[in-house]
DNA sequence: TCTTATTTGTTCGTATGTATT
DNA sequence: GAATACATACGAACAAATAAG
């Protein structure tokens, strides 16, 4: 009898208790001997089992004593759409003086956004350069969460011609971000492309997101074009691939 | 200094020679003894290697005796690309006399295109009887392949108020497929959204496209709506969420 | 600062089960 | 039935991380 075995069955328990609030988010799951006593099998087959669920961005297991640091603990995994096409049209960008596309996004979903960014002039990498024509780019790197939990990792390429020396190479770029600035400096985009994949976590992503090793991201390849179709931006944004939704809306011809 | 453990090293490694082409897709690699004896390690570690290659879709082991059947294979994954945009135009459905959307898609990408049809009319489920505002559907299920390696699931449900009778309770809807129908049957497409998200495989999926069972999935929810806004037509495509790439692009306002 | 307790991480050896030819 | 190779499981050991004392 094939049925299931051991540490599936464990894998389907653990986490139909989880969803179900057992475990709420931020808790502590049972140590692995105990949880293998109550479900009397042995540590290595619970351990199969918290594998998958840490695959799966379930749980997130820490080293150490228990009663602080150590223990598996379970997940808060904030579920964030992202609406494509409405979250770079100008009004949505600057609602209430939001930082932009992202700031917006998140709050309409009752998180409250934070974010970090890095700018630095650099080598654009190899596809980054392709598509903008360049290879002396401004990247601002940036670093993004919802409600304090890390939710995305996302570097921006913009062409040095264009940002070198102005706002775009400052922290906070303003109401309606990025995008309002470029506008303002005579690079209003107007058209998008967006290419998504999914792929395995680098070990950049796995540390900032908090994700196995082996966990899947999304990465979206967001270009933004001018009416004259010249490429102004790119950015990569990458997010754990079972934390979001992607939403794309158009009209055919 | 972590210094990778045991097992993540020979994941890397077989992940290296499978991508240089050591191993070429198709061709079985060493058995799993024999790997642990090249690598100085025991077979349970070997396995852990490859069950991580394994929730990549890039082996796929099979039980049996060597020579025919048994070991695990390198996997063909076709890397296909789906340009969301274009795919539905009227005009590229239509190329060729071929059948539709992916016949298309598959055939510029130079693969062969196949497909099975399973059409019944049934109870729709919840969330697409939502956004059809019937529970009558007829369903179309859609078993997907590129050079003959299955690559999507994709069930189709159209209210059965409109397709029950006509052409599209037929296997083969003819040149165009199914939207050229739709829009002779007086439903015309003329607006599209699409929801993207990656969840783990159902049953049918891991035996359909021949995935381990925590391998991640990319589940694009697509809707149809004619110009007056009413939905004829919603299409849940299930892909391997490794083998794909989505392409979106649209204009501001 | 050092030690210690606890918990997860990795590995091994071994045994048994299952699918396939 | 026999042979092969993957699938799962157990028990044991030690490593690494973490925090408390």
């Amino acid at each position: 009898m094939p049925a299931r075995s051991h540490y599936r069955r464990v894998t389907d328990e653990l986490r139909d208790a989880i969803e179900r609030g057992v475990y709420p988010p931020g808790s502590l799951l049972p140590g692995e001997h105990e949880i293998g006593a109550a479900h009397g099998v042995s540590r290595a087959t619970v351990q199969n089992a918290i594998k998958v669920l840490r695959g799966e961005g379930l749980v997130h297991p820490r080293r150490g004593r228990a009663g602080a640091g150590g223990g598996t603990y379970v997940r808060a995994i904030p579920q964030i759409r992202r609406r494509a096409v409405t979250r770079y049209r100008q009004g949505a960008r600057e609602a209430n003086a939001a930082r932009g596309a992202f700031d917006t996004e998140i709050r309409s979903q009752g998180m409250v956004p934070r974010s970090d960014v890095l700018v630095a002039v650099v080598d654009a990498p190899e596809r980054v350069a392709e598509l903008l024509g360049t290879r002396q780019v401004v990247r601002r790197e940036r670093r993004m969460y919802a409600d304090d939990i890390p939710v995305q990792l996302a570097p921006s390429y913009i062409p040095a011609s264009i940002a070198e020396g102005t706002v775009l190479e400052q922290a906070d770029t303003g109401p309606g971000g990025m995008l309002s600035r470029l506008a303002e400096l005579g690079y209003p985009q107007s058209r998008f492309t967006e290419s998504v994949r999914v792929r395995r976590a680098t070990r950049d992503e796995q540390e900032f997101l908090d994700l196995a090793d082996d966990a899947p991201v999304m990465e979206i390849w967001h270009t933004g074009w001018t009416a004259a179709g010249l490429p102004v931006e790119v950015t990569v944004h990458a997010v754990p691939a079972y934390g979001w939704v992607l939403d794309y809306e158009w009209d055919d011809e």
